[in-house]
DNA sequence: TTGTAAGCGTTATCAA
DNA sequence: TTGATAACGCTTACAA
């Protein structure tokens, strides 16, 4: 009954038009503002009648404002395949903005037509705002927010150069060394490292925190080093240490998934975990429980992590400056059956 | 050097002046058109001085165009952290899209307030069409989308209300039918399926092929239900059927991360794999390699689906209306070691 | 409380 | 080939 036509769109005018009222007081009642219980109750039927719907772009380019934030995934690939955490932190993220009636919009960044339609679509005025997830040190998307002064937030380390844009972390240097602390107290003495993305902050923080808590039991043999924090990796890597050093009888996987793959190593060469081997991972994610054992690892409040960083961009767009230096986040162990 | 000022953007107007051309001109060499060497010149010189970059909103108010796309997916806390292939698909979709220079924006609905506001971002004009992933069979997104007449694509069987959406997918009941067989052919009898999502198109599908494929050997009692297709349920499930019945000798389970867990279930029940019971799984996701043994199952082809998906809708942007009845795209059987 | 009118940054039509 | 000028649909002073 109350079908729409179609085609055309119903604009301001037209319900103005239908209530016979002007188009300021029909935006007033849109927007709130002072009008009329007639004149409200008039323009309210004119529009469930032609099915209005505003238009976004229009009420955009006026205000300057579009209500939407953008999620920006720099190599994805890996990223939504590989990392059990990203979907945790961008429900975290769209939770945070629904409740400010924010549009979180997705973007995935693969290629470098990517990177450049990406730096155009964050230009143009469709996002007020945009949180910005695994950047490596110099991609050309960080240049473009800052040379824009687009409000952002980054999760994790934010890259060197731009010390003005804040970000949501957790310390993965002492979330490291504290697992690896839990290693040496239940009596290992031979510990390994299957370490991972050393060209990301996340890597290179957790092989720091690593070695800072062996001192001189660390050595050099005994770290191998894979390019993702995935499943195959932890395969390969363990096998590698195993190789490296029979005798290991520690290990920690820079990440669950890692770990599990590392687990499945130990397997295949007749090790049992934790009596001969203990191993603890790093995330606390989906891989933890549903490995044999049970993952001991260190919990990554993902969620948080998200909500946070929306925060942080909700914050700037109220006109606040966040604290510079960034909002590092706790990261409790989670003790199980692995070490 | 060339640093544009940071706060007030420079519009067609800016460039225009600084050119010492019209507007018009300017937007020529924008879009396209007859404009002369030097005014091009000067015009672009302009353009990198001062820094300009277009105003999108702008752009889709006039054109009614937007060139972005959006990737809804309904339910996300259990897509994302669960189903292996979304990612996959969201990733094929991008490189379609891409290659025709749009941006893919994807939304994530999981609350109501959430299915409200996605409505009202897809009917204002800041997306050109939407792929929708996940569908359950009334879903308000789904009226919105074809009251608003949305060029639209669905990934998976369309809700039965609306035919006029086209969608991209598989043959469920036939790969059932196929994996299952596969399970008789080696000599399995007591040949049970864990199955899941029975609320979802593709759970019922694949219970169907299964039954199909059994006829009289088909058992009621074999079929355990469970909610979701992940790793728990596998695991609640197998030890579900192995309770009912333990003689059971084949398993198909109605995915690969499902199969994982029922592998876990049958190691912990002390049967081998695939010695005493053949397992199969679905999806041919990283779950089936990753497991041990390694998983037999259906191969789904993830990113093509996410491109067809984007074709469909790049069609209908096109003007050309996509033949009903929807796209189903080939799943070979991926022969492994689980059966 | 309501109407009028200007303008957000583009593109497109039409003359020049 | 280029320059005015009128939209696109909305908000918002300002006036009434």
């Amino acid at each position: 009954m109350s079908r729409p036509q179609p085609q055309k769109r119903a604009t301001v005018h037209d319900i103005a038009a239908a209530a016979g009222m002007s188009r300021g007081t029909v935006s007033r009642v849109l927007n709130g503002g002072y009008v009329s219980a007639e004149a409200r109750a008039a323009i309210e039927a004119a529009m469930s009648d032609l099915g209005y719907v505003p238009n976004n772009a229009a009420r955009a380019l006026k205000m300057r404002r579009s209500q939407a934030v953008a999620f920006v995934a720099l190599e994805p690939h890996s990223l939504f395949l590989d990392d059990p955490n990203i979907g945790s932190i961008m429900l975290g993220a769209n939770a945070a903005l629904s409740l400010a009636d924010h549009q979180m919009v997705s973007l995935v960044v693969e290629s470098a037509r990517d990177t450049e339609r990406v730096a155009r679509y964050l230009s143009g005025g469709f996002v007020d705002g945009a949180i910005v997830v695994s950047a490596r040190t110099k991609d050309p998307i960080i240049r473009v927010i800052s040379d824009l002064s687009l409000p952002a937030a980054f999760v994790g380390h934010p890259p060197d150069l731009d010390q003005t844009i804040p970000f949501v972390g957790i310390d993965n240097v002492g979330s490291a060394r504290a697992i690896t602390e839990h290693l040496v107290t239940t009596g290992r003495r031979r510990i390994g490292m299957i370490a991972a993305a050393l060209d990301r902050d996340s890597g290179i923080d957790r092989l720091a925190g690593f070695r800072d808590a062996l001192g001189p039991l660390f050595d050099d043999e005994l770290v191998s080093d894979v390019p993702h924090y995935d499943y195959g990796s932890g395969v390969k890597g363990m096998r590698d240490l195993l190789e490296r050093e029979p005798a290991i009888d520690g290990v920690f996987a820079a990440s669950d998934a890692i770990a599990a793959g590392a687990l499945e190593a130990l397997r295949e060469a007749g090790r049992s975990v934790p009596g001969d081997v203990g191993v603890v991972g790093f995330d606390d994610s989906t891989w933890a429980v549903r490995c044999q054992p049970q993952l001991t690892t260190v919990h990554q409040p993902a969620k948080e992590i998200g909500s946070c960083a929306a925060q942080l961009i909700l914050r700037q767009l109220r006109g606040e400056h966040p604290d510079p230096g960034g909002q590092l986040l706790p990261t409790p162990l989670v003790l199980r059956d692995s070490a």
